[in-house]
DNA sequence: GTACGTGCAAAGAATTTGCAGATAA
DNA sequence: TTATCTGCAAATTCTTTGCACGTAC
């Protein structure tokens, strides 16, 4: 599906900048922060500005276009993808990366919550990634 | 526990006011903020101030002696319960609420995470709370 | 033409840093 | 004494706001 019909099925008008931003989100699954979006974008896009980002990103999110992360206390990461699926922080090397979520998991998770409605669930891990595992095996031999 | 051998037990130098941050919250299970914390504090201990407070917090997390929330994007939540367990933030009254984690939740979890180093694991649910949707049906009628 | 989208500059707010004085072993 | 802890003030950084201009239907 094109980035113009994909922000339409979720009730978004689409202008250059949010097509641009949407485009950017779909194609690199890095979980960026605001930063990493603007700066990419600002390359092809000049007058693209920081307000316009923060703009597009909540109303991404407000639509359910996108996910706000809130793994990272520093500042929010945004994803693209917005399947269940959970969320490893290395706090070495700082990447996110993503996990599969079983599909009873989330049926399981909510049987203690029934009183509650719930509108989304976050599951996050934090420590250290493959990666950097083996640096730290290599650093030590 | 007295509050004193409970940071010793952590590897922490009981300060004064590190006896009182701490006792704030093992004794208030509301996941306070940094000003929610200050605020309550400085009532009773004038000279204490939010630098005191930062560098508390911090030391606790880093020994292990209490949890830093990310659930809510504003700001960090501290939580002195460190027992597993899942949080859900209502997004009408802003309350953060502890939910069980089931046993067998944390190995089942692990199951995709096989080649990561896990330190940490964070479930978070986000929508309205059996209160708020109280409210909301009372209103409605 | 009217509503909506964009972007600059300024404001606001949470957190960190530098450093000097206070405290404790 | 000597290292550690505390707290003020300033700096930094992320995010929001106000508002004027641009754009699209």
């Amino acid at each position: 599906m094109k980035t113009v019909e994909y922000l339409l099925s979720f009730n978004i008008k689409p202008s250059v900048q949010r097509i641009a931003v949407m485009d950017y989100l779909l194609t690199h699954k890095t979980h960026p922060n605001i930063d990493e979006i603007y700066s990419a974008l600002n390359k092809t896009m000049p007058t693209l500005s920081k307000t316009t980002i923060y703009n597009t990103l909540r109303l991404f999110v407000e639509h359910g276009a996108a996910l706000m992360l809130t793994i990272d206390d520093k500042y929010a990461c945004f994803d693209g993808d917005i399947h269940p699926h959970a969320h490893f922080l290395c706090s070495k090397c700082n990447k996110i990366y993503d996990l599969p979520l079983s599909e009873d998991f989330l049926e399981r998770s909510m049987q203690g919550v029934d009183e509650y409605k719930v509108d989304e669930v976050a599951l996050y891990y934090r420590g250290t990634c493959p990666n950097c595992l083996k640096k730290e095996k290599l650093n030590k031999n």
